[in-house]
Parts: structure tokens; C-alpha cells; sequence
DNA sequence: CAATGATAACCGACAATCTGTCGGTTATCA
DNA sequence: TGATAACCGACAGATTGTCGGTTATCATTG
């Protein structure tokens, strides 16, 4: 009652339970053993194809992240919104929703999960960081905001864009946090304050 | 050949020993074993003092974020000191030296370790940004910066200023990483550029 | 076209390790 | 002398990664 399939297609079955149960239970709190169940294949097959238990999470954040960034990177492509709208869009693509569910988030966030966190953050980071330093240098020649650091103000507002964006998907509405970080966004790029108004508006309008 | 001590006694020398190994060998790299065999006791006692391992780190980081809460909070206290100077050498208290060696704040910083490092972030967060909004009202009092978020900003520099000095302890020495922290730091409080320099100026000179 | 290898995918028993528990022992002190 | 705090080490239970061996697949070849 063997079953055999192409190692892409075993692979992306380990991947998928993984994620699952990484997302659900945490990383520490699944077995290989879980997995294994899970697919329905033995010890040795998961070994086969990953190295080792760590592997699999890298693999499984490669994907994940790549989901993300192709998606911030379609919104930062739309020429015909106003950068801000752009900018505004792309940081809640990456944290609000983010594909997955509430309850979901929440679990990423439990310092259990640090490892997993931070690995998504630190991957993340990397892909966006550029991308929102363009938006930024786009935003610069249009005369809407101006810094000598766009690389910089991009990974500091993306930062703590995670601090302030989970403190809502968490218990508390915490609508200070989100009003600060506007606040915080209009100071970093050098833009007159209330500029962003008219950027974040229209997200909420349709 | 059995020796009794105090409890408190006994919890500082398991702490002692579990801080020397979960900071060079990391948090999941070293076994209750590791800690026994160093302390000298046998593994009924460890568990007669502490839950769990993870109780161990716990404790340890409450320690570690206690004495650097303490540093900060007398460096804030200094009231003949400028405001902004005693901004400055307070966050570097918290990251540069952090009474630690570099090749050890390097391991902290390694993915393996996140939860040990996002465990100190968070408690240092939540005793230093109070610290940080007192003193940036007082610098508000004193018309030097000016901001409707004196706790947000707090959090978002402290945040931000790992990131900048995690950059300088390791292998590049990114100048521009700190200059674009002092950059953002003056925007972020709404201070006029190169208002920085004369509170970064005196720390060097001493 | 059937036999035959070669190779990719798979299996499950096993070694090694690690965490936390528990019944029992020893020191200390009222 | 008895209660209690501190301590001990064997052990159960669980987990990760390894390894020798098995089976499917498919190209080659006689």
C-alpha cells in the first residue's frame, strides 16, 4: 500500500501540513510525528526530503513570504493610485489580513513562536524594504514627502508598523496606536501633517 | 557529600549558571543537563526550585531586564544633564554594551535565540518606554522637541534603535545606520535638523 | 517485448537525547 | 524528636534524526 509521488508534490504535502499545524500549534509544539501523521507518510520519507525539523519551517516561511511579497509588490506596480494610497496599502497587506486568519495571527505572535516570528520578519523585511524605498523615492521626485534615508525610514516604519498593527489584532482596539503611527509615518517621510488623510480615505471607502 | 543551601541562594546559582550557557550556547542548545552538571546538583534540585526550563529563562531574563531598567532609570534621573543627552546615553545603555560582551549580544541575535531575545525586548519595553515618554515630555516642557505621542515615539525609536545597533555589533560598521537613526530621532520628536548633535557630542568626549 | 538494472521514493525499527516526575533521603531548626 | 526545607537519582515518556533495507518507475538492452 505504497504510495510514490514526485518529490515537488511530497514536498509541498509536507509543507502544507506543516504550516497547518506550525500555525495552529506553534513550531515547538509540533511533533515531526504530527506531520508525519498528517501526510500519512513514515519517519524516513520526512527525513528524506528535508534535512531536518528547522528546514521544513525555513521552507515553509520561503513560501510564505514570497506569497506576500508578490502581492506588495503587485500593489506598489499599480502606477495609477497615488504612492501614498500604495504605500498605505502594501503595510496592510503585509499585517492585517496577511492571508491567514485572526485567531491565527495571534498564535504567531506568542513569544512561543519568536522563532517563527522572527524568521517571517526577518525574510519579509528584506524583499519589502526596497520595495517601499522606491515607493518613497517615487513619492520624493513627486514632491509628496522628502527624506535623505528612504531605505531606512521604510524599515523603521515597517517595523513598527508590526507593533502597532498587532496590538489591533489582538483584544484591545487600540486606535491611539494606529492614529500615532500615521502621525509617526507623515514625520519620518517629511511630509506637512494631515497628509495622509487623503491617501488612507479612499482604502476605507470601497 | 550533600550540601543544603537557602532556596534564594541556590535559584541565583542555577540562574547564574543557566546565564552563562543560554547566552554563548543559546536557549535550545543547552540541556537542563548542561545546567545541572555546572551548578553541581542533581536534577530532582533544579526542579525542586524552578517549574521548567522555560521558568529558568524567564527568571533570567527578569534579572537581566532589571539591572539594565535600573541603569537607564538613574541615567534619566540625572537632571543637571540636558534631556536629549540623557536620551541618547540612556538607549545606548540599553544596546551597545548592555554589560555584555559583543560575541555574546552576537549570539543573542541569532535566529536560534528568538524567543530569549524577543522575552528581554518585550519585558525592556514595557519598563523603558514610560522612562523614554517622561523624559521626551520633559524635553517637551523645556521647548526642545515637540510630539502628540510621546510613548509611541518612545516605542518606535526603541524599537528602531536594535535594529541600527544590532547592525553596528555585528560585522559592518554601518555609519549610516546611526546617522539615519539620529536623522529620524530629530524628525520623530519633531526637533529642527541637527538638533542631535549637541546631545551625541558630549557622550564621546568624556 | 520481456528481462534487467539503476535510481528515486519510501519504510519503520532504533539509537541517542532530553524533559519533567516521584518516592525517598538528609540536613536544619524549633 | 519531629516537622519541614532542600536535595537526590532512577525512571517514564516523548522526540529528533539515522540507517539498512524495500518497492515503484522507467530507460536500456538483448
Amino acid at each position: 500500500m505504497r504510495v510514490v509521488k514526485e518529490a515537488a508534490v511530497r514536498k509541498n504535502e509536507i509543507l502544507d501540513a506543516a504550516e497547518q499545524l506550525f500555525v495552529t500549534k506553534g513550531f515547538d509544539g509540533t511533533s515531526t510525528g504530527d506531520i508525519l501523521e498528517r501526510v500519512g507518510i513514515a519517519r524516513g520519507t520526512l527525513y528524506y526530503h528535508f534535512k531536518s525539523k528547522e528546514e521544513i519551517l525555513d521552507a515553509m516561511i520561503e513560501r510564505m513570504t514570497e506569497a506576500l511579497l508578490k502581492k506588495a509588490g503587485q500593489i506598489a506596480a499599480q502606477k495609477e493610485k497615488p504612492v501614498l494610497q500604495r504605500l498605505t496599502e502594501a503595510i496592510l497587506a503585509l499585517n492585517v489580513d496577511s492571508e491567514l486568519g485572526d485567531e491565527i495571527m495571534a498564535q504567531v505572535h506568542k513569544p512561543q513562536n519568536a522563532l517563527m516570528h522572527q524568521k517571517m520578519q526577518e525574510g519579509l523585511l528584506k524583499g519589502v524594504v526596497p520595495l517601499f524605498a522606491g515607493l518613497i523615492e517615487e513619492g520624493i521626485v513627486q514632491g509628496i514627502c522628502q527624506t535623505d534615508y528612504p531605505a531606512e525610514a521604510a524599515e523603521m516604519l515597517l517595523m513598527y508598523s508590526n507593533t502597532a498593527f498587532d496590538a489591533l489584532a489582538e483584544d484591545s482596539r487600540d486606535e491611539r496606536k494606529i492614529a500615532a503611527f500615521i502621525y509617526h509615518m507623515e514625520r519620518v517621510l517629511g511630509m506637512p501633517q494631515g497628509s495622509m488623510l487623503g491617501a488612507i480615505l479612499p482604502i476605507f471607502e470601497k
